[in-house]
RNA sequence: GGGUCGCUAGCUCAGCGGUAGAGCACUCGGCUUUUAACCGAUUGGUCCUGAGUUCGAAUCUCAGGCGACCCA
């Protein structure tokens, strides 16, 4: 069973009893591949040039045919193909024992070993870029081999399991986590840009808020304290607002104790911005110049490709309240109905569910939007206006009754991003986390309690901010067209594989 | 949480009640312009686990495990 692992510590093993063994210190290579691509397009066919090069990388394939052999090496830049020719690599090293440089070469060295060489280069008459070998290095012999050359892991499991794997055969994932890469880096680059200054809040708390949420629980040892796993970066952000920091912002990690899905991992990443004395209003202009410039950097445009669906990015985007959303979808009007019971009923009338958790008009008018709406909402659209009872963070309305100045933002039927003119009223903010509380204590374990602390800083007296939040895992599928947000996160939670040791020794 | 599908060699897959297979990889032999190299030979298995039906189970049934997709 581990016969193709045994033959490979041999092959380690006969590299032991050279002067080089199967695990180098260090290697200098001179260039990356893709730059000798790139240096030497315009080397001909057939000819050599006699410039002194060295790459490492991994071995990819292997072709070996008698007294030559091509190999193709892979570095982070891309691939080249090493030219194996016996004479020149028995001229170069005379003095290696049996069966002498070629030999070993071939018989040592098997697809998936990291190796270092030196040579020159020389374009075959097949027409591809060569490193003509001279000497050679083992850097690390595998002792595991790699997945069909051709076909890949085509299993979705492990390549979410052994991501490793799936690197270092799938280019297209390699350029995922690339992309992602360049997206956050862009993103920070243009907050920084703007004055906004980020700011690392605790991931350990005892009052968990700032999100309606279930939090993963642990504990401290030494203070004996129960603590939990931040589910949002708000509180704590707001409070370096109160504290004179008018531009700040966080992005990292955060954690939610939810199932998995295509759209859903435990741990995912946001980032949070806090602007001072800004608007909602403020907010949409930012996350819609926000987005598309980063959009422009990743992807070259603001107009994308989705799972074969044309996405337009170019601001300005749609903006639409969620009252004339939903009117639009199934004609109801929530604007009629002053009691649950009305706003119930003429849901009923239309096919909709009405569950038993929505206990007012304002969270009946939530779910009218999240069964006829959302789904639909493929554009890039801003949903404007909430139900207050939904949105404790947010400030109430300047001019509408019971909504607060919030707005989700929706692609491809997901919601992207969320922002308010925050709540920055300490005793209106007391009042809300209270009914929050309540509702947890009637069995809503989503819901927030109260964060004293939060309320305090309040008190203190923050200024009028905006503030808004941007999921960056679900920003990067769009920009990177993939379907499962398992696809952008290079590790998702899975769960342990059942007798993975000894599947692992294989 | 519900439904559908999947799990067979290191990888990709076929086999669907009668001796477990192919391609690639590995090993051996041949080969100095290949690039999914080629030609020949060999090697490699807890058919996810367990129970059942059957003369006989990778195959049928039930339970469980892990995963994918869809729905909530």
């Amino acid at each position: 069973m581990s016969e193709l692992r045994e033959t490979r510590l041999e092959k380690a093993a006969a590299l032991a009893q050279l002067a080089q063994g199967p695990y180098a210190l260090r290697f200098e290579p001179s260039h990356r591949t893709a730059e000798l691509q790139e240096r030497h397009a315009d080397l001909p066919s057939g000819q050599e040039r006699d410039v002194a090069v060295a790459v490492a990388g991994r071995v990819m394939t292997r072709r070996v045919m008698g007294k030559l052999a091509f190999f193709t090496l892979v570095d982070e830049s891309g691939p080249i193909q090493l030219y194996l020719d016996k004479a020149t690599l028995e001229a170069a090293q005379p003095d290696a024992p049996p069966p002498g440089a070629f030999g070993q070469i071939t018989a040592l060295v098997d697809a998936g070993d990291l190796i270092g060489v030196e040579g020159t280069l020389r374009r075959t008459d097949r027409g591809e870029l060569s490193v003509k070998v001279t000497g050679w290095q083992m850097l690390c012999k595998a002792l595991q081999p790699l997945p069909d050359k051709w076909h890949g892991l085509a299993d979705v499991e492990k390549r979410y399991r052994q991501r490793y794997l799936d690197l270092i055969v799938s280019p297209h994932t390699r350029e995922t986590f690339r992309r992602r890469a360049r997206m956050v880096s862009a993103m920070r680059r243009w907050l920084d840009e703007r004055g906004f200054l980020e700011i690392e809040t605790p991931v350990l708390q005892s009052v968990p808020g700032g999100a309606d949420a279930r939090p993963f629980e642990t504990h401290h040892n030494a203070l004996d304290l129960p603590l939990t796993l931040r589910i949002a970066t708000e509180l704590h952000l707001k409070r370096l607002v109160v504290g004179g920091f008018e531009r700040v912002y966080e992005l990292g990690r955060i954690f939610r104790n939810e199932g998995v899905s295509t759209r859903h991992n435990p741990e995912f990443t946001s980032v949070e911005i806090y602007q001072a004395y800004a608007d909602y209003h403020d907010m949409m202009d930012l996350t819609e110049a926000l987005i598309a410039e980063v959009c422009q950097q990743v992807c070259g445009g603001t107009r994308i490709t989705y799972q074969g669906t044309e996405i337009d990015l170019t601001p300005p985007w749609r903006r639409a309240t969620m009252h004339e959303l939903v009117e639009q979808a199934c004609g109801l009007d929530f604007h009629a109905f002053d009691s649950r019971e009305l706003a119930a009923a003429a849901m009923r009338e239309k096919g909709l569910q009405v569950p038993d958790l929505a206990d007012s008009v304002g969270r009946l008018l939530n779910e009218a939007f999240e069964q006829t709406v959302e789904a639909d909402l493929i554009q890039p659209t801003f949903v404007l206006d909430y139900p207050l009872e939904i949105s404790p963070l947010a400030r109430g309305h300047r001019s509408k009754e019971g909504l607060v100045e919030r707005f989700e933002l929706f692609i491809v039927g997901r919601e992207t991003a969320n922002a308010f003119s925050e709540l920055i009223d300490p005793l209106d903010q007391r009042q809300r986390l209270e009914a929050q509380q309540a509702r947890r204590a009637a069995g809503d374990l989503e819901a927030q309690g109260v964060d004293e602390d939060f309320l305090h800083a309040l008190e203190v007296g923050m200024p009028p901010t905006g503030g808004l939040g941007i999921g960056i895992d679900r920003l990067a599928m769009l920009l990177t067209d993939s379907p499962s947000i398992r696809d952008v996160i290079a590790f998702p939670l899975l769960r342990p594989e059942p007798r993975s040791e000894a599947a692992r020794e294989g």
